[in-house]
Parts: structure tokens; C-alpha cells; sequence
DNA sequence: AAAGAAAAAGACATAAAATGTCTACCCACA
DNA sequence: TGTGGGTAGACATTTTATGTCTTTTTCTTT
């Protein structure tokens, strides 16, 4: 699915326009960018929480090059899904 | 961040109301989760996509009774990050 | 609907990170 | 008030994440 499926899915199943679902759609995923930016992590409950996690300082590979490199410590977005949505996939 | 403070900060950025929008959040976050368990994977670009992850057999542990379990071949609900999202954390 | 731009997916080797299980407890949301 | 979400523990195995390149897909504009 597109980001265009699902606003066309909400606009049918819950009667707003698609003009603002769109509208809300892109507010939801900047919003939580936002706020994971700002090591706040997301709560979803039945859905899931968008969570920061710490990477530490890490040996990589370049793999193309066969070099090494050194990757520092950053943050990286991360999605823990909620038991009901892994439940639903098992 | 909770869902109600998501809704709230949608609502003030979109002028769009609180009702239209907590209600397009819950059907945006139902929508991710019937697709996927469709196994149809959902795109957004600059954001990330939800993702199917196909999780093989595995051992492992029940720690309370130190017993050994089989988990059967699964999948699972996982989110990448898409390239933006994770240099706006790093 | 078509065109074009750009984001995203996927492939490679290997060190680091995550995974799964159960139980008990606490917090918070609807 | 009921129930979902988060946390901790052990440990062996599985999965991820790095850069670059090519191809595919998304998404905006016309």
C-alpha cells in the first residue's frame, strides 16, 4: 500500500474528506519524527510504540571497498509492535 | 508521547478537529495493521515502511522454568526507517 | 493518465544487536 | 476498572547494519 491507498481507505471507512485525512496522515508521521527527534518515544496502544534506541560506537564494513570503518554512537528510530499486532500476524 | 497527545498536536498544527483526527489515526493505525496482515506490505516515503518479517523456527528459552521451547516459524510487523527519518536521529 | 524526479529496495561479508520464552509488578489509558 | 504496555532476568541462535550500485517504486506535477 501507498500512502495514497491508505488515505483513500480512511476517507472511505470514516466519511472525512480525503483532503484532511491526507493532511492528518502527513501530520501523524512528522509529528512522531519530531518527537523521536527529541528522544520522546510514541505510544500507540493496540498498535505499536516508535521508540528511540542507542547504537553503540560500532566496527562496520564497507563492503563494497572491503574496508573498515568506524560507525559512532547515534540514535536510530525504531517500531516495537503492540502483542495485539503481532498476535494478528502469527 | 501518547495517542491523545499525538491527536492534540495534529489537531492544533492542521486546524482540523480533534474528533476528524483521532479518528483518522485509529484508522490509519487499523489500515497498517490489516495490510500487513494481508502480508501487503505499506510505503510511505520519507517516513518508513511497515514491513512482513518472516521469522524462522527458533529455540528458545523459558527462563522461570530453565526449559527449552520451540518457537515455529512466524511472522512479525517491523518498521524500517526510511533513509531521512534516520539521519534526523543520527 | 503520463512523465519525471527521487526515494526506496536489494545484493554483498561479518561484528554487533536482537530475539524469544515466563512471571510479577507497576503505570496509565479508555 | 480492566487491560494493555513496559521492565527485568539467561543464553544460544538469528537477524541487523554498514556503503555503493542498480533497479524498482513512490509521489508530485502537468
Amino acid at each position: 500500500m501507498t500512502k495514497a491507498d491508505i488515505v483513500n481507505e480512511i476517507a472511505k471507512n470514516t466519511g472525512i474528506s480525503k483532503d484532511d485525512v491526507l493532511k492528518t496522515v502527513e501530520a501523524f508521521m512528522e509529528t512522531v519524527k519530531v518527537s523521536l527527534t527529541k528522544e520522546e518515544n510514541v505510544y500507540l496502544r493496540g498498535f505499536g510504540s516508535f521508540i528511540v534506541k542507542k547504537r553503540a560506537k560500532k566496527t562496520a564494513r564497507n563492503i563494497s571497498k572491503n574496508t573498515t570503518i568506524i560507525i559512532p554512537e547515534h540514535n536510530i528510530p525504531a517500531f516495537k509492535p503492540s502483542k495485539e499486532f503481532v498476535a494478528k500476524l502469527k
